[in-house]
DNA sequence: CGACCGCGGCTAATGGCATTAGCTTTCTAC
DNA sequence: GTAGAAAGCTAATGCCATTAGCCGCGGTCG
């Protein structure tokens, strides 16, 4: 009887290549059939390395959130300057969270995908992703984004690009070649709107909300996929 | 031998309340057995009404797409005009895809939770979806965004719609009190944003592209759910 | 050098799910 | 009233995850 040599850190890299080889529902397809044929092992060997499926899962998640968080910082800063103070850095992270997606639908949607925020097993998890928010914000209060709605920006950045990236995922745009261009778009949009004044709205008075510091809480709360900002449901 | 008196339209509808039953999450965890054990009947008897859960899954989209469809048509409808022709109609819409999204999360996420527009078989889904996109594409022209934009601005919209609604249903944000006021912050900025004279930025040669009628094609063809606009895979 | 034990593999069994085949009952229409 | 289609059912298959329990290889220790 042959030993595969297998470890934790193995069955979760054949779980990533499952993830990356499966395009973008790469995530909901993992199966550990799939990893254990990737093993060369029957199904019931990996349990002597991982608890079952959604550890596995988790495990994944955890690489793929990092990476992101990886990419995005990485990318800030590298970023050169322009004459607004962030725009470069927002365009970069912006740029960077559409390649990671494009290169590697699986991990993207693994990243996004499951309610993280929930899992109160997914700590880890959690605190990967508090570093793309926190990054964000940083690049929003370059911005002068006024505190009392720095949350509100760096959750409009989030939704903004997320929602981009994952409609562009699914399928949903239709003319490919212009894809990019829209992408363009909508990042010049968010630059353009950031650097305005401030909400020319009502709404100047949330400053006296029930949060202390002034305005609301700090925005590092706010991970699209681990911050306490994430209360939902599998 | 008690008949239940089922038909394919009571199966959908079965179904559809299992979707609502189980939240966000109601479109991936809908199974032939739940449906069935709604309906008091063993689980083969369904495929006397349905072809299998693929089908029952297109019937169930195809429902809530219409419904979401509608909701924002009906909203657009009975929007107050503002001063800025198209605003007024624009929030009407954000409001209601997000009141669609929060009332009933399962069928929100069954409307765009699927790659559809990758689906051959999904063509009438794919016809609802481009109801939404049309009704926004209407609203945009309203703006006076110029007819080469009009795409990445129905594009962003989406992405900033869509975007800010995932991440609240997948519990994203951390604090559920302040969620609406950042809607509210977004709104303000898409506005704002598409108020503007046009991106102030080069690219304004987009003009000659390669598509027939002035700029680019005709942005019905970008449903989030449905158009052409759509080629992935679920 | 040899016995031992634990680790990492295995097979077998269970239970949930979808799907197919084929049987039976109940309407309904003639 | 009866025939046949429609609408149930049970049984069987196959895929998946998970659990239980067996077994050989290899390193460790006497």
């Amino acid at each position: 009887m042959a030993r595969a040599g297998l470890n934790r850190q193995a069955v979760v890299d054949l779980a990533l290549a499952v993830v990356d080889d499966a395009g973008p529902r790469g995530f909901e397809d993992l199966t550990l059939s799939a990893v254990a044929a990737r093993a060369g092992v029957a199904v019931p060997s990996l349990y002597k390395h991982i608890a079952g499926l959604p550890e596995l899962r988790r495990a994944v998640a955890r690489v793929c959130v990092s990476e992101l968080a990886e990419a995005i910082e990485t990318a800030v800063a590298s970023a050169v300057p322009e004459a607004q103070p962030g725009a470069a850095e927002l365009r970069a992270a912006a740029n960077a969270v559409r390649l990671f997606a494009r290169r590697t639908p699986g991990r993207y949607n693994t990243s996004q995908g499951s309610s993280w925020a929930q899992d109160p097993d997914a700590v880890e998890v959690q605190q990967a992703g508090a570093r793309s928010v926190t990054a964000i914000a940083e690049i929003l209060a370059q911005f002068g984004v006024a505190p009392a709605h720095l949350i509100d920006a760096v959750r409009a950045v989030r939704a903004a690009l997320h929602g981009f990236v994952a409609l562009e995922l699914d399928g949903g745009f239709g003319m490919p070649e212009d894809v990019d261009e829209s992408f363009r778009f909508l990042v010049d949009a968010l630059v353009r709107s950031l650097a305005l004044p401030s909400p020319p709205e009502s709404r100047a008075v949330r400053a006296d909300s029930a949060t202390p510091s002034g305005g609301r809480a700090t925005s590092a709360a706010d991970a699209r996929v681990g911050g306490p900002d994430r209360p939902r449901a599998r």
